[in-house]
DNA sequence: ATAACAAATGCACTTCCATTGCACTTACTA
DNA sequence: TAGTAAGTGCAATGGAAGTGCATTTGTTAT
């Protein structure tokens, strides 16, 4: 079990106080943030710095940004074993109607997509929206 | 063959020069459109209008809106019998990374997605990204 | 230890698109 | 043809993404 110092470093991010928290706040989280929804658990910091924290982690794909069709972009921690820049590796984003949560179904890949003759795929985006199963219950 | 009129007739919407004229512009294109791209076609024509013809056209089911994961909002026209609202007619888009253009492959339906115990799918969105086949010759 | 440098952070500002309020105009209906 | 409902245009707002620059913090080499 490596600590998230570790995995830090491992990915060539420098270690900040910042950085830790923001790491474990997304941790806890079970669904997809926003950057406002990072921006209200952390009042005392600059948005900029949030932004680019985020956008420091998914450059060293440490979590993956997803369009859930709200218009505004989430971001989620990437599992161990996300190769979320390998195409095949594709895991579908669940987003409830209801309480507006937007959730990785890692497990569920995404089925080969047959596009017609002369269309390169190079990324496939697949949500499924509906209500999830803490809101159907 | 029915008239744009009598087109916008039956889906109760009130018959405009305007609204003639982006139904034709929308009919002419083959890709979806931002609503700058109609903007930029109607120069004399007011934002405002535009935006709320366009969504006039959403609630009735004349065009449906497309979230390519470019962070603007695209609209295409539905063909006939595109029963968007319905799930299992949703068909897939590929938007093209090199020409930034988005396209409705309406033949194609997006196959059944299963989704784990205690969610309820309603509705699929499925945006293919990669080298449309202008591109790609 | 500390000077020097690089990276991270915070503040202010900008841009872009979506959306709304209100006044005015156009189109249907009695 | 007058009255009313819907459509249109102008102006303004709001939210989210993104950038420039000064300041602070952290790292490295002396």
């Amino acid at each position: 079990m490596q600590t998230i110092e570790q995995l830090l470093e491992s990915k060539d991010i420098r270690v900040t106080v910042m950085r830790l928290l923001i790491y474990k706040f997304l941790a806890e989280k079970q669904v997809a943030v926003t950057l406002s929804d990072i921006e209200n658990a952390f009042e005392k910091a600059d948005r900029t710095t949030l932004y680019r924290t985020i956008k420091t982690f998914e450059e060293k794909d440490i979590v993956h940004q997803i369009d859930d069709g709200t218009g505004i972009t989430k971001y989620a921690l990437c599992e161990k074993g996300c190769n979320c820049e390998i195409e095949t590796d594709l895991h579908l984003h669940f987003h409830c109607n209801n309480c507006n949560e937007t959730i990785c179904l890692t497990e569920h890949k995404i089925p080969q997509i047959k596009v017609p003759d002369g269309f390169v795929s190079e990324n496939v985006n697949l949500v499924v929206k509906g209500i999830c199963d803490k809101c159907s219950r």
